[in-house]
DNA sequence: TAGATTGTTAATCGATTAACAATC
DNA sequence: TAGATTGTTAATCGATTAACAATC
């Protein structure tokens, strides 16, 4: 039987695949069919499903429903994560009020912020606290993602407190790449960097 | 004397030399202090130079000067790139109070939205206007780079126009991976995925 | 059986790293 | 000259693609 760990850009195209699958609504799909709705070659759909087992029939396709469990099951999606984030200025509120989050599983519970107009606020779902009570709630609820939206000054000292608390995963708006121990998963959204990559191409 | 298209992925680093040389306020550098500033190899970083020119001198380093000036050219920046922004909701704001994004020079000029009560607006740099006057005002200021930040719904058809009225760069909030000509430039970030990928890694 | 499509191997493509001659 | 560091080649590593036997 096929084995080998999946290379680490595999993981965001199975969410691909698995929106591509809702938008069809079919009850079997083939490699050729997800090439089309994702852009992806059908040799890489069929070679990136196969590093997490066997889940399509020879000659026929796949159950989207055995797929969409399985996908749903790889990426520990289909329950609640509980999430806190840190720094309420403004794109902080922005995603505090999107509730497209919500949608996938990931509630954000609690925010920070050491503004004291902000402190006591609710938005969506998340009651604003002050930030010196960041370790403790941590702690207590056991949550284990964060969301970053920070200036640059503070960010990577607030990342230290966030993992003595306990916090395993960073999306980290800051614009600085996070120092952060091989245990602790931290995906940088930079953008200054995207639109300077805008910049390039124009030129 | 080497010669070879850089690959794409050297764009984004380049950014993040050119932060870390700003950071250093050195007058030279080598490839292995940059190399611990910003985490990649030391091999990787003069590699990715070299993919642009000849900019250091063996046995001493690099100029920052040189450096400095070398990356912004090659980057497309120290100009006004004029940015329209498509889709005034919550991140829609919140990007166009965002101040980090004129520091680098890129200048708001236009947002624009189909709600009466946000057109003629203000936020920032950027006046609010109705949607309609899309592919008017872009095509009159000559503007190429967009923003995008609009529910998925109808983030392929305003991309359309867009490209019809002569954007060739787009960055794109909406979770769609837009379909869009070679020759112009589609950036995404789709934060479901991303927090989707930090789900995976704490399975 | 004929046609379709998976799962997997081997070949290809691309990016990173190690190593070192050339240079200051 | 001795020491340091670049630029570049060749080796390595990793990811994608083509191809096809196995299977329905």
């Amino acid at each position: 039987m096929f084995k080998r760990k999946a290379p680490q850009v595999v993981i965001p195209r199975l969410s691909l695949y698995y929106r591509a699958i809702l938008e069809s609504r079919k009850e079997v799909i083939s490699s050729d069919e997800l090439s089309k709705l994702t852009q992806f070659s059908s040799a890489q759909v069929r070679r990136d499903l196969a590093y997490f087992g066997q889940f399509g029939i020879p000659g026929i396709g796949y159950e989207t429903k055995v797929l969409k469990n399985s996908i749903l099951k790889i990426l520990g999606l289909g329950r609640e994560w509980k999430v806190v984030l840190v720094g309420v200025g403004n794109l902080g509120s922005a995603l505090l009020s999107y509730k497209g989050f919500a949608k996938q599983g990931f509630k954000i519970f609690y925010a920070f912020d050491n503004n004291p107009r902000k402190i006591g606020k609710r938005i969506n779902s998340a009651i604003v606290k002050d930030i010196k009570e960041l370790s403790k709630v941590i702690k207590e609820k056991g949550i284990k993602i964060a969301i970053l939206t920070l200036p640059y000054e503070v960010a990577q000292e607030v990342t230290d407190r966030l993992i003595a608390s306990g916090i395993k995963a960073i999306l980290n708006f800051a614009p600085i790449r996070l120092r952060v121990p091989k245990k602790t998963a931290a995906l940088n959204i930079d953008l200054s960097i995207e639109l300077e990559r805008l910049a390039y191409y124009l030129t």
